[in-house]
DNA sequence: TTTCAAGGCCAG
DNA sequence: CTGGCCTTGAAA
């Protein structure tokens, strides 16, 4: 189960939960910082400094994280399945989240709090391609296999391979934390890139990984 | 023979 | 530089 208790100020603008893709973003008018509580199971986070908090589970039960100021987000497994926000009117106690109808989105002007309580053990989250599509830990992106250790999408895929094999070594123009999603991945390889080494990609040979950790190390001094 | 991840290719 | 598609080679 999902469960997300939140005290939305009325500069949260936009409110969406995907369970079924155990995604959870929320987008505000102005900056909100966020802070992971854990991290087991924890797909990727982003934007902590933008607008837009995206948190991505891969594996759709387990999800703790801490959005200061905006919102609290855990989740854990039982059996209890209910959804209220006060967002309007209440959602009805329908017991499965992938009714579209407990899929909360809208404007949220004004709105002190609003808790979504949803259940993830409804759902037959797939460990396979098929089913349910997974979303790449490091961009959003739909997954085409496993590459360099895990499901990722094609694009992040050739972006590791490329920046592995040139030993390229990328700067942020930034403060390094620049949103990695689909639509904003090519605007910063650096975080693009550290992503990919933050949720895992890493080649197989040690003499590789080697090279990987230089790769890594010639990045952190940036 | 089939599957699948790594690497190559190339149009945009 | 990116990313979709193709080829290759190893493993089952």
């Amino acid at each position: 189960m999902l469960e997300s208790a939140m005290e939305i100020p009325n500069t949260v603008t936009n409110f969406n939960l995907a369970p079924q893709f155990g995604q959870l973003t929320i987008s505000a008018a102005g900056p909100m910082s966020v802070e992971l509580v854990g991290t087991a199971n924890l797909g990727i986070t982003t934007s902590a400094l933008s607008p837009t908090y995206t948190h991505i589970s891969t594996s759709g039960t387990q999800v703790n994280s801490t959005v200061t100021n905006t919102a609290v987000v855990s989740a854990n497994t039982n059996n209890n399945t209910n959804n209220s926000n006060n967002h309007s009117n209440s959602s009805s106690s329908s017991s499965n989240i992938l009714n579209t109808g407990l899929m909360e989105s809208g404007i949220f002007p004004g709105v002190a709090a609003a808790t979504t309580t949803l259940d993830y053990t409804s759902i037959d989250l797939p460990d396979t391609k098929e089913g349910i599509e997974e979303l790449c830990p490091v961009c959003g992106d739909k997954v085409s296999g496993y590459h360099y250790g895990l499901l990722t999408c094609e694009s992040c895929k050739g972006f590791f391979k490329r920046t592995v094999q040139n030993k390229k070594v990328y700067t942020c123009v930034a403060d390094r934390s620049c949103q990695i999603d689909k639509t904003q991945r090519k605007r910063c390889p650096y975080c693009r890139f550290q992503k990919c080494l933050e949720v895992g990609m890493k080649l197989e040979e040690s003499e590789e990984k080697d090279k990987l950790d230089c790769l890594f190390c010639r990045h952190l001094k940036y």
